[in-house]
RNA sequence: GCGCCUGUAGCUCAGCGGAUAAGAGCAACGGACUUCGGAUCCGUAGGCCGGGGGUUCGAAUCCCUCCAGGCGCGCCA
């Protein structure tokens, strides 16, 4: 990659031209390196680097000094460039030779599929938990962003060589509080239905699909749950009924969300293979937890927590602290080197306590991540749409994908910073139009299929031999720079965790394309030889798009 | 009260391990079609990067502080 040849170079030029030690030099050179960027404009060359003006002061040297004399090593080196320029303040500009360009384009139709591919993380198992909604009801909007979030960074992990699993985990615990107050409110809408007049409980589910629900069960079981006591094992007696049926929901919601997890883990099978017990007296074992008013104690206190947490209640019920512990070992137990938590803004305060939790557990927390995004403002027509799952008035993810699609829906998400709070506009979202970007960047791949459509059916006579020396126009040269930015781009979103810079890559390297259509005929018979070069210029442009919507989980339309 | 996140063009947001000339999309205005998909392209206009301090030769970017907004602080998950 061109990025480690130009880092080596510097290391080098920066050892011949400095007093600092060899060493010193190797690491100047990868910071530099890793912060290699692109000059302003294309005219001041293809890559540029600050490293005179970072290691001026170390070397003893001016900026400006340093930079030139860098410069004529670099320009001597074998690096594939016509030329080197020290501007500004003193930084290095490297215009790239034209043959490292095509390069690149042969490259990427060579290895089709696997351009942009590493092998950073080959070798590291690596789990991805996200979604992990409460299964009582319809996945909904407040966990939506969670699910192409870390769809996408899984993919964008595994597009660097880690082994990734794709975890959700289902909150069904025996004493998971959402979940009873779930089975509670189907159990009124059950007696409900067979003509009894019982209130909802205050933190009941209003949702009509628990009304449903009720009903259905007397055509079911007639009178069969009537007479069970209004206690705890009868409300997650009737949770359990509909677990399946809202799981099953929840896995078709997430793959029409292009979204197919490996393991769907619940908290049940914690209790039923005793890990909470075994987790729980470990800690006692270890003195990481004591007893104190009946309860007993994790001391997350020692850990950066405001205070110790309760993992068992004083009446014996385990607590989701105790869960968690047992989760987390059971995770490690089965062998990641690095499990990833994606949390929703509701779970943003949990963050120090779950740490808190894995540290008194005696996990390492350097192999735990946890990534939090903020919420989202679903807005139509200028307002925001009001949610509240218990009140009832559920937008769900299934609401979502119908209303705007998969694509957009993914794309939409996906545009933005995990941490920053966004806006969907669903009006935007819903339009087929120019305003649109997912449109933008879809139909680029579906013009250039169109482009390849058109060659084959008009039978148009391509030379045997591409000559791509023959791509000098500016659309072009901006284009296959752009394609070349392509691995850099996709392990950068990596290792920063951000899917949401790919989306920024694709609204670029498309608008570049839609430029190069402008300017420059593809198919002219008039020059078979240009029109041969294009084409790989434009089949390279395809597969980038391709390989690149597919991390995201957007589909590369051939027409549209 | 404490903690996390955010404040950049009219709107929605990139950029935020400092640096060559603050960006994009939408909205506004003006242009480009007898050729490969006009769901496209070109141009104009629009910003003391929330305010104030500081570090630096250099700050949207780092530090402090204030202001504004979102979210969270349970023997709930």
């Amino acid at each position: 990659m061109i990025r480690s040849r130009i880092t080596a170079a510097l290391s080098q030029a920066l050892d011949q031209t400095t007093d600092l030690d060899q060493q010193t030099c190797k690491q100047l050179a990868a910071t530099a390196g890793e912060g290699l960027s692109h000059p302003p404009s294309r005219d001041m060359g293809d890559f540029a680097t600050n490293i005179a003006l970072t290691t001026a002061k170390q070397a003893g040297m001016k900026p400006r000094e340093l930079a030139q004399a860098i410069a004529d090593r670099l320009a001597s080196s074998d690096l594939p460039i016509d030329r080197v320029e020290v501007a500004g303040p003193g930084f290095i500009n490297l215009f790239m030779s034209h043959h490292w360009f095509t390069d690149t384009l042969s490259q990427i139709l060579e290895e089709t599929e696997c351009f942009g591919q590493s092998s950073r993380g080959v070798g590291q198992k690596l789990q991805v938990e996200f979604v992990s909604a409460n299964p009582v009801g319809p996945i909904h909007i407040g966990n939506a962003r969670g699910a192409p979030f870390g769809d996408a960074l899984a993919s964008l992990l595994e597009t660097s060589g880690y082994e990734v699993e794709r975890e959700y985990y289902v909150n069904d615990g025996p004493y998971n509080t959402q979940a009873l107050n779930f089975g509670r409110s189907v159990r009124v809408r059950y007696l409900q239905a067979l003509g009894q007049d019982q209130p909802l409980p205050e933190d009941g589910y209003q949702g009509d699909y628990v009304t449903e629900m009720g009903q259905r069960l007397t055509e079911q079981v007639g009178t069969q749950y009537a007479d069970l006591p209004d206690d705890e094992q009868t409300a997650y007696h009737f949770f359990r009924l509909f677990e399946d049926e809202i799981l099953q929901q929840a896995e078709a919601d997430c793959r029409d969300f292009g979204i197919e997890f490996d393991v769907w883990f619940t908290e049940k099978s914690l209790y039923d293979e005793g890990d909470i017990d075994r987790e729980v007296s470990s800690l006692l074992e270890r003195d990481m937890a004591y007893r104190q008013d009946g309860a007993v104690w994790l001391r997350t206190g020692q850990f950066g927590d405001e205070k110790d947490r309760v993992l068992v209640r004083s009446d014996g019920r385990p607590t989701y602290i105790a869960a968690d512990a047992a989760y987390a070992a059971n995770k490690f137990a089965r062998g990641f080197d690095r499990v990833v938590y994606i949390f929703g803004p509701d779970h943003a305060g949990y963050v120090p306590r779950l740490q808190a939790v894995l540290a008194a557990c005696g996990f390492d927390l350097e192999r735990v991540e946890i990534i939090v995004y903020q919420n989202v403002r679903m807005v139509r027509g200028g307002e925001t749409v009001e949610l509240a799952k218990r009140k009832g008035q559920i937008y769900s993810v299934r609401d979502l994908i119908e209303e705007v699609g998969k694509d957009a829906a993914r794309f939409f998400f996906l545009m933005r910073s995990n941490d920053s709070h966004m806006d969907f506009d669903l009006d935007l979202a819903v339009k087929q139009s120019d305003e649109n970007p997912v449109y933008y960047v879809q139909y680029a791949h579906a013009r250039i299929c169109s482009i390849v459509r058109q060659a084959e059916s008009r039978e148009f006579a391509f030379a045997s031999e591409p000559d791509l020396s023959l791509l000098v126009h500016s659309s072009e040269m901006a284009l296959m720079s752009k394609l070349a930015d392509y691995p850099h781009e996709v392990e950068s979103a990596a290792q920063t965790r951000a899917p949401h810079q790919l989306t920024t890559y694709l609204r670029e390297l498309t608008q570049l394309f839609h430029q190069f259509y402008t300017n420059c005929q593809v198919l002219d018979d008039s020059d078979q030889a240009t029109s041969t070069a294009r084409m790989e210029l434009v089949r390279a442009t395809r597969q980038v798009l391709a390989n690149c919507l597919g991390i995201l989980g957007v589909d590369a339309p051939e027409s549209m």
